[in-house]
DNA sequence: GCAATTCGAACCAAATTGGTCCTGATTGAA
DNA sequence: TTCAATCAGGACCAATTTGGTTCGAATTGC
C-alpha cells in the first residue's frame, strides 16, 4: 500500500501528455482521448492543476490547456502536492496536530525526517524524465496510447 | 496527503511500547493502556503484527506479546509493510500490475525508483531510534538527510 | 475444571474516493 | 450580434476503503 489515489495517477498521465506537446494548446477533450481517460475526470483534474499553477488555461472557443512551466522544471512532487496536498504520513508529522499521546511523541522528529525524505524522492523526478523517448515526431502521440494502466482494475 | 492510515500509526506506537520493554511479555490490555489506545483496536493490530512475524505471542493465562526481534533490527518499513502491504504508489509500479504495455512504458521505471526511495526512507529508521531518548540513543543520521537516491538520471 | 488470554472471523458505521452532471462565464467566428 | 465551443466551479451520488467493535473458539497456567 502507501499508495496515492487513482486521480493523482491520472494526473501524472495528463501532465505527461501535456509535456509531450509543450507548445500546443490542447482541449480537455483532446487530452482525454490521448490519455485514454473520460472527459469529466480529465476536466476535473485539469481544473485542480490550473488552480495549483502547474497548467495554464485558455478559455473560450479553441481554448484549452498547456503546461505553465517547462517540463524539466515540474516534478512528480508538484503534481502529487497539487492533487493530494502536502506529504504527511501521520497526523503527528503535520504542523499543529493535536497529538494526544505525549509520551510517544518523541517520534515526531523521525516522522518529519521520513516525510522529508519521501518528498525529496518525489521531487527528484521531473515531467521531462517521465516522458517516453520520442522516436517519431509529435503527432505520433494521438495514434499511440502512452498509458492505460489506470483503466485496468484488479478488483 | 500521501498519508498512511491511522491504524499503521497506532501500530508504530504499539511497537515502540513493546520496544520499551523488550524482555517482558505484555498483555494486549497492558499495551493498550500504555499506548493510550482502546483494547479492541490494539488487539486487532497485534494479531496482524504477529502474523507478519514482527511480534511473538504467548497464549493462555498470563500470556501476551513481545517483539520477535531486537528493536534495532525492526524498521518503520517493516511495520508499514506488515499493516499496509508493500509500498506501491501506483498500480503501474507493482508486480503483476495490469499494465499491459509495460515494455514500452518508461514511466514504470521512474515509479519503481520512487517507490524504492520511499521504502528506503522508511527502512532507515529503526524502532530503537523511535524510542524516547531514555537510553543512550544514536543520532538519527540515517533518516536526517538521505542525499542520494537510486533514482534515474536525466542521462 | 476454571479463569485469563490470544485467535480468527464477521460485521457495521463513517469517512474518503472516484466519477458524473449541471449551470454559468468566456472567447472566437459566422 | 449571435452562436457554438470551451473552461470554471460546484453540487452531487455511488462505491470503495477505513476505523473500530463484537463474538465465539482455542490455548494455557493454576
Amino acid at each position: 500500500m502507501l499508495k496515492l489515489g487513482k486521480l493523482t495517477d491520472y494526473g501524472t498521465v495528463i501532465m505527461t501528455v501535456l509535456a509531450g506537446s509543450p507548445a500546443a494548446i490542447l482541449s480537455a477533450q483532446d487530452i482525454a482521448m490521448r490519455a485514454h481517460l473520460t472527459l469529466p475526470t480529465v476536466a476535473k483534474l485539469l481544473k485542480q492543476l490550473v488552480r495549483a499553477g502547474l497548467v495554464q488555461s485558455q478559455r473560450g472557443a479553441h481554448g484549452g490547456y498547456r503546461l505553465a512551466r517547462d517540463p524539466s522544471t515540474i516534478t512528480v512532487a508538484d503534481v502529487v502536492v497539487a492533487l493530494e496536498g502536502p506529504v504527511a504520513l501521520t497526523e503527528c508529522s503535520g504542523e499543529g496536530s493535536g497529538c494526544q499521546i505525549q509520551t510517544q511523541c518523541e517520534t515526531r522528529t523521525n516522522w518529519q525526517a521520513i516525510n522529508q525524505a519521501i518528498a525529496q524522492a518525489l521531487a527528484s523526478v521531473t515531467l521531462a524524465q517521465m516522458l517516453p523517448p520520442r522516436r517519431a515526431r509529435e503527432p505520433h502521440a494521438a495514434a499511440q496510447a502512452p498509458h492505460e494502466f489506470p483503466l485496468v482494475r484488479a478488483t
